[in-house]
DNA sequence: GTTTTATATGAACATTTGTTCATATACCAT
DNA sequence: ATGGTATATGAACAAATGTTCATATAAAAC
């Protein structure tokens, strides 16, 4: 009886689909390619072509473009202050030089597997509205201060000597991010190898 | 006689234009704006109107969009080279250790006046063509270079211990590359003790 | 089996994009 | 003064942009 509706294609909820797995791979897309050629260069198309649906879809996964890249930072900087939340725990009780040994193989090993999210989360800033700017720098701020502290209990201990530990602290993480800009893994040295090698250029720098 | 054109407004060369002014202002706004929103998000009409020109009128100065970014980059890195081989001089003659500390002087004084160019050599890397890439890339690989030789030279003559200087030049130019997301003068240290506090880490890292 | 809800489509929208071009005027050499 | 060249205008273009919405179907609940 219904005359005027021809469906010729399927134009409507796909078979499969589910918000669970859809949700996961439009951030994980969008993740990747926002790293690859900046958020302003992707457009919700690309996106969208990418996970296999049209652009309207992903409109019932966020409510605008921005949020998409907030919601990716503010994960990442969780996710990163978490995991070093439980792995802190290993060397809670030991000498600043064992927390600092531990807090710089962490960090160069859980930001190596996340190289997208790294990336975005230093170089898309500029991106944010004020508000979600802030959200993602108080996070960051919070992760800076976890290596503040071990810093500044080596210099009360006196293992460490740093005339300003605020300095230090940028210093040692800009030196460990620069990782991920040149290591490939298959390369000529191990991550094992890196790791070393950098913990000994931080145990250095931050020694007498 | 000519009953059709009426100009209204002036539309043609306007008083005082010459390309030796329009065209450093062009590349002046194009260098702002890129390392304040990213090349992407900048619209060649943004940068006419910052300019005070029509979007027209930049096509007299740049064959497309791309090349400005590029012109801007490869610029900057002549400048980099071309004033480290000028200071360079200074401490030819002196050991491993004075040669560093002067590198390290130096780049962090050169980069910190030049925040904005700085930050789209090394951001907007992605956004050239491979031709482009591989010029950029170059200069940029010749003056990490200039750093790797002085400390193959102190590892030589026994000042440095190092284990790998590839890394190790990568690990101090990351380092003092970081100078640049955090320091504003005017704030709690000068220039020149940043200076000191940087080359200190430096120095301590590279040695014994 | 029927109803309700979750998840997609695809067309439409007003803007904005990079770029081109015919044309107009200012500047400069003669 | 005059003519040639340098430097701008402003309109136009097709393509792409983020976002919305009525609608259609699949999946889940009953």
């Amino acid at each position: 009886m219904n005359i005027c509706s021809y469906t010729i294609g399927g134009m409507a909820r796909t078979q499969g689909s589910h918000s669970d797995i859809t949700g996961p791979r439009i951030r994980a897309v969008a993740l990747q390619l926002f790293a690859q050629h900046g958020f302003a260069a992707v457009s919700m198309r690309q996106i969208a072509k990418e996970v296999g649906v049209q652009a309207g879809a992903l409109y019932n996964y966020t409510p605008d473009k921005q949020s998409l890249l907030s919601t990716l930072m503010e994960e990442h900087m969780r996710d990163v202050l978490a995991a070093w939340q439980a792995r802190r725990v290993e060397t809670a009780e030991a000498g600043a030089q064992a927390q600092l040994e531990n807090f710089t193989r962490f960090h160069i090993r859980f930001h190596m597997e996340r190289p997208d999210a790294v990336f975005i989360a230093y170089m898309e800033l500029r991106n944010l509205s004020e508000d979600n700017f802030m959200t993602v720098e108080v996070l960051r701020r919070s992760y800076e201060t976890e290596l503040q502290r071990i810093l500044d209990e080596g210099v009360a201990s006196g293992v460490f000597t740093v005339r300003d530990t605020k300095v230090a602290t940028l210093a040692v993480i800009a030196m460990l991010n620069g990782v991920m800009t040149w290591y490939r893994s298959g390369g000529r040295l191990s991550l094992e190898e890196v790791e070393t090698a950098y913990w000994d250029m931080v145990r250095k720098a931050v020694s007498g």
